[in-house]
DNA sequence: TCAGCTCACACTTTTGAATAGC
DNA sequence: AGCTATTCAAAAGTGTGAGCTG
């Protein structure tokens, strides 16, 4: 389930209403893809059958040791070091990569289990930040929250032994200022700070939310966004550390020595230029590159003055600079220079690593990045401490203890009910600094153990929502291991990760292996190491993902019923309205910003129709005010902030704090208009958390014509519930799979536009040219327009 | 006036197509 | 004909700095 502080979007304030209205207002004939019918749908869904398992949890809590998920920043130190001097992170309109990269190594899951694996990027706090006096100040609040969107990573799904073989690097993803981004970037703002959080979903629960769910935060990712950097210790650290900032370096032919040289003789030659009478053709050989010149100035000059032929004399070196050299900045570059100074003789060891790294700029990338993980030079962020007037940082909720490294199970909703006002603020910096616990080869994030559902919110008259950070009322254990609390009921013991086939047509499964199969020809097409992935006897026939239905009528899903996190006031639901699983249609659901291999959702039981009375509902207030959300939504509600609380991590600390997905968005809008999420009570459960927030698949770039890059899996958090279009004709509906509300499988397939439903195809059209989209690429399947209905 | 943003620029790396060789 | 290795050009990523904007 979707925790309001995992989207924020979930409890849809006016900026994230206003937004959809806008859309809506744009996009006239824009049809909610995701129909309001399954909030309906889910509200009326039995809570066994929508909430986390609570048995599971507790089952899971007997067996630490089975579902216990590790998380490490591998490139911790690296981080630590940007951290240290106050990270920055560059924003530009058409979108800028993150550097350093978040690179993670997992462990603990279930090797043939399938995952899927997400980024978000939330503020830190509610301030906006200017660098002065050589150091960030926060000054004045932070601007309203954009959309909140998510990064698939390219390989989701894959299992457990997939990710667990490899660094996972989250370096595609890419950061912007762009409100309109159709790109599918994460849209942030600039100058203000953000703290990376990676999800780790259960592939076949990704859809409905429910299954086991780990979030992971590392305090040392935190960054200030920038449209130009402000600290030059920050600058040379990325140009040293950067490959492709590998010009700017001293010896690089972009260095401000180079550049000058370059200007100087740009000028020189529009003075020869202008000057033809005096133009003297060898004047030029003073320029000449002299092989004995050792002075810098003179080479640099001399450099500049070459032609575009690289000269042996020049310092340039086509082969690759050694880092050695590279890396050992001057005088200035003190912090950089300790820190590449202290890996270079772990560089050959980084480099065979990254040669097993997934194909791109990663490998190089990780040359540098991952050289970090072997020294763990002080870290002190230069962040700002909290301060108690200046920034809200003071006012976010704070883990009360260190014992936050332990996963915690999901609380007791009175455990953060109360606000936390007495909490004291911590020095972040200091806490990092202070740590003990310290890793020096790779840090454990934060946990935070959620839970979706998802897309179908367990309907409940809940009204606590679950903050981000939760009080560690019972910090078990220093591990840094989540227990997975939801996984048992939907992760079958053995590793299998079924198209059910107790639950699955043969015949769909017929028609899905082609797809299957062409995934894993897609993947070995790109490059992908086809890992251990595929040696499971599951995966080779599941490359389709037929998620458990979690009909009623299907007993396939375990146990849900008895889980605590679940709204036991969930109103039973004699029987599903919505549409979506009566039809049983398969549909095709391309999602433009998820990896070729995902990009298509099948949605077995979804019935674009609009002959489904369920289907229709259109009303926008319906989604505003939501299942979930009880009529007297306040419109003027706060959305609460998904500002991190500042944590009172310790460095390597694993903060685990459960914020379920499962939010609800009820809770919320149960909550005062002005309410602050840090001040929410937390609710272990959500009642209809995944509904209400319409899943928004922001910038589908795969669907673009021309994705400039490999394909990004950018969700806009409302919507990463593939969106139906009830007013699409359903061509040929396959027969129905689930009497009920269907669990939206996942089809893997190359192309998304032919193996899309001829109804969704038509939607992706209409969104690409139908209303005079701003997006060229068509690329979001923007489920944020779900909350307009 | 100035902080912040945009854009063009030069450089580097990455990627994929084209080609050659076996 | 098929496979592998090499070459090369285009695309993409990077920080810089001038110019623009509010």
């Amino acid at each position: 389930m979707l925790s309001m502080e995992m989207y924020p979007g979930l409890t849809l304030g006016p900026q994230l209403i206003g937004d959809c209205f806008y859309r809506d207002r744009e996009a006239p004939a824009h049809i909610p893809l995701f129909p309001p019918a399954c909030d309906v749908a889910a509200k009326a869904l039995p809570p066994r059958l929508l909430g986390p398992p609570s048995v599971a949890s507790q089952h899971d809590a007997s067996k630490p040791q089975k579902d216990e998920v590790k998380m490490e920043l591998e490139n911790a130190s690296l981080w630590k070091h940007f951290s240290s001097v106050g990270t920055e992170m560059i924003i530009t309109k058409k979108g800028r990569r993150m550097f350093p990269g978040l690179r993670l190594k997992l462990s603990g899951l279930n090797p043939s289990l399938r995952y899927i694996l997400l980024l978000d990027i939330v503020p830190v706090d509610k301030s906006r930040y200017r660098f002065q006096g050589g150091g960030w100040q926060a000054v004045g609040g932070a601007e309203a929250r954009l959309p909140d969107r998510v990064f698939i990573h390219p390989d989701s799904p894959a299992t457990g032994a997939h990710w667990q073989s490899r660094t996972i690097s989250f370096h595609y993803a890419k950061l912007t200022n762009n409100t309109l981004d159709s790109q599918g970037h994460i849209i942030l703002h600039s100058l203000h700070r953000y703290q990376p959080r990676v999800h780790v979903i259960e592939a076949r629960d990704v859809l409905r939310w429910g299954g086991g769910q780990h979030s992971f935060v590392f305090p040392e990712t935190q960054f200030i966004t920038v449209t130009a950097y402000q600290n030059i210790k920050i600058t040379e650290l990325k140009i040293n550390a950067n490959p492709f900032a590998k010009g700017f370096r001293e010896d690089g032919m972009n260095s401000k020595k180079q550049r000058d040289a370059r200007q100087k003789r740009k000028v020189s030659v529009l003075t020869e230029t202008l000057d033809i009478v005096n133009c003297d053709p060898c004047d030029s050989a003073e320029l000449l590159p002299q092989p004995t010149t050792t002075s810098a100035d003179l080479q640099a000059l001399t450099l500049a003055s070459l032609p575009p032929m690289p000269h042996p004399s020049c310092g340039f070196r086509p082969d690759e600079v050694s880092y050695q050299d590279t890396l050992v900045p001057e005088e200035s570059l003190d912090l950089s220079q300790a820190f590449m100074a202290s890996q270079m003789s772990d560089i050959g060891i980084t480099m065979t690593n990254g040669m097993q790294e997934a194909p791109g700029s990663e490998v190089a990338n990780s040359m540098i990045e991952r050289s970090d993980t072997m020294a763990e030079p002080a870290y002190t962020s230069s962040f700002p401490a909290a301060q108690a007037n200046s920034s809200s940082f003071t006012s976010a909720p704070l883990p009360q203890s260190s014992s936050s490294f332990s996963s915690l199970s999901v609380p007791a909703s009175s455990d953060t009910s109360e606000p936390q006002p007495s909490i004291p603020l911590i020095d972040y910096p200091s806490l990092l600094s202070s740590s003990p616990t310290l890793s020096s080869t790779s840090t454990t994030p934060s946990l935070q153990q959620t839970s979706f559902t998802f897309p179908t919110p367990p309907p409940s008259s809940s009204s606590s929502p679950q903050p981000l950070l939760l009080s560690s009322s019972s910090p078990s254990s220093n591990t840094y291991q989540s227990i997975t609390e939801t996984i048992g009921s939907h992760t079958p013991a053995d590793a299998s990760f079924p198209a059910p086939s107790s639950t699955c047509p043969s015949g769909l499964q017929d028609q899905i292996s082609p797809h299957s199969r062409h995934t894993q020809t897609s993947q070995q097409l790109q490059g992908e190491p086809v890992t251990n992935g595929n040696s499971s006897p599951t995966d080779q026939s599941s490359a389709v993902f037929i998620y458990p239905n979690i009909l009623p009528t299907n007993p396939a899903p375990a146990p849900i019923t008895a889980q605590p996190l679940t709204n036991q006031n969930q109103a039973p639901a004699p029987s599903l309205p919505c549409s979506l699983a009566a039809h049983g249609s398969s549909t095709s659901f391309p999602f433009s910003s998820v990896p070729p291999h995902m990009q298509n959702l099948s949605f077995p039981n979804v019935s674009p129709s609009p002959a489904h009375p369920a289907l229709h509902l259109p009303n926008p207030s319906h989604q505003a005010q939501a299942p979930c959300l009880p009529a007297g939504f306040p419109a003027s509600f706060t959305p609460p902030s998904s500002s991190l609380p500042h944590p009172p991590f310790q460095p390597s600390s694993c903060l685990a704090f459960s914020s379920p997905f499962q939010q609800s968005v009820t809770s919320a809008a149960s909550l005062p208009p002005a309410a602050h999420p840090q001040n929410l009570p937390n609710t272990a459960f959500s009642s209809c958390s995944t509904s209400y927030p319409p899943v928004e698949l922001g910038g589908i770039s795969q669907f673009g014509a021309a994705a400039p890059y490999r394909p990004e899996m950018v969700l806009h958090h409302p919507s990463l519930l593939p969106q139906l279009d009830p007013s699409l004709p359903s061509s040929t509906p396959p027969p129905a799979l689930y009497p009920a509300f269907p669990p939206y499988p996942l089809r893997l397939c190359q192309d998304p536009h032919s193996s899309l439903s001829i109804p969704f195809r038509h939607l992706y059209r209409q969104h690409q040219h139908g209303h005079g989209h701003p997006h060229p690429q068509g690329s979001y399947l923007d489920m944020s327009t779900r909350a307009v209905f």
